[in-house]
DNA sequence: CGGATCGTTGATCAACTTCAACGGTCGTGG
DNA sequence: CCACGACCGTTGAAGTTGATCAACGATCCG
């Protein structure tokens, strides 16, 4: 699976055979069966992941008792609880699998070695943190504003391979709507073309 | 104005007097009127920055034409276009000062030696980081399910003494609502208690 | 095979927006 | 330094969007 981690780095940088055996040192493999569970609330956020097949979401719950879809991730993302992991800081978020996923865990010594011993690593670690946050950002903004119709186009459009993996009622989930108001949009949209 | 920056690492951390002449010669101190703009979409983000008086404010205009407040930062917050400071990357936001303002600010060469070479501020950015990613994460979720008049509440709750200086349309926006939303939802608490 | 989950459809309802009008205040130029 | 225009917050009325509640068929999986 480490194959996968190190094209993924190999897309804009240039992983040494160093490099690599560092890396191969430092993560630990898992798999995890559709439906189950690679954290909870109040568990410690120990690691990060780097899905290399399969797909991972994160939700919470909120004081209604209802789920709220945060991230969706499919291979070669990265996905974890406060975005890092962290010593003696608990979980808020549920991650789980939404099909069967292998994923490469890291914890926090292993981060920082990383940071430390493989440029390419803390290079790549530095810009995916500023897009996430500029994605974040044009989320709210967008959240804030759009009807559910553009955020279910605006979806489309950016994650058109994720919209056809995931159930329809997780992205209405995602997008902040109900799986009915999504329906209907999907039938007005069959219908106008 | 450097005393404001010191005391805001120190309190978590501990600058040694070399620490802070390092970043003295790293910082280049801004003044700006009410009303003046510190970046503008299409500039280059060369700068991050950090509020040492007064108060920021970033926004977007939308396709509409109309304003989305993205983030407001008084004394002690730090405001940059996506997260950082780049070269070659253009802006998209507005950044402008809602009070006379002085900021202190950093390009990428400056960043980069203080990530190097004063383990304070590079501890201090990367829990920064973090903090601000999951603060994103938990608003896109509120943004996306509370009511306007939770929002409006949970914004108070959070961060009060932003709520008493900023105008209320300005709150409005950053809120996702109608100034005449926001005008009905204080009008009705008034009356409630 | 059977129960649970999922997507769909209809009817009603609540929240929020939009449009319009008005008084108050701020700051700016003459 | 005053007057005037621009902007801000408020209120009312009407219109829209999406949520809620309820029911039903299809499909998936154990």
């Amino acid at each position: 699976m480490f194959e996968v981690l190190f094209a993924y780095f190999n897309r804009n940088y240039a992983l040494s055979e160093q490099d690599k055996s560092t890396m191969r040192t430092v993560f630990t493999q898992r798999t995890l069966k559709k439906g189950e569970f690679l954290l909870r609330p109040g568990e410690l956020t120990k690691y990060g992941a780097f899905v290399t097949q399969g797909f991972l979401r994160s939700y919470v719950i909120d004081a209604k008792g209802k789920e709220h879809v945060v991230q969706f991730a499919p291979e070669n993302w990265w996905i974890s609880d406060k975005s890092g992991m962290a010593t003696d800081v608990k979980a808020t978020f549920f991650i789980d699998a939404i099909e069967d996923t292998t994923v490469l865990l890291i914890d926090l010594p292993g981060h920082l070695m990383l940071m430390e011993k493989v440029p390419v690593f803390a290079a790549s670690f530095q810009t995916g943190m500023q897009k996430r946050a500029s994605a974040k950002d044009i989320r709210i903004v967008n959240s804030l504003t759009a009807t559910a119709e553009e955020r279910y186009n605006d979806f489309l459009a950016m994650y058109p391979t994720i919209a056809q993996r995931v159930p329809q009622h997780m992205l209405a989930s995602y997008l902040g709507i109900t799986p009915e108001t999504l329906s209907r949009i999907r039938k007005l949209q069959a219908r106008r073309r």
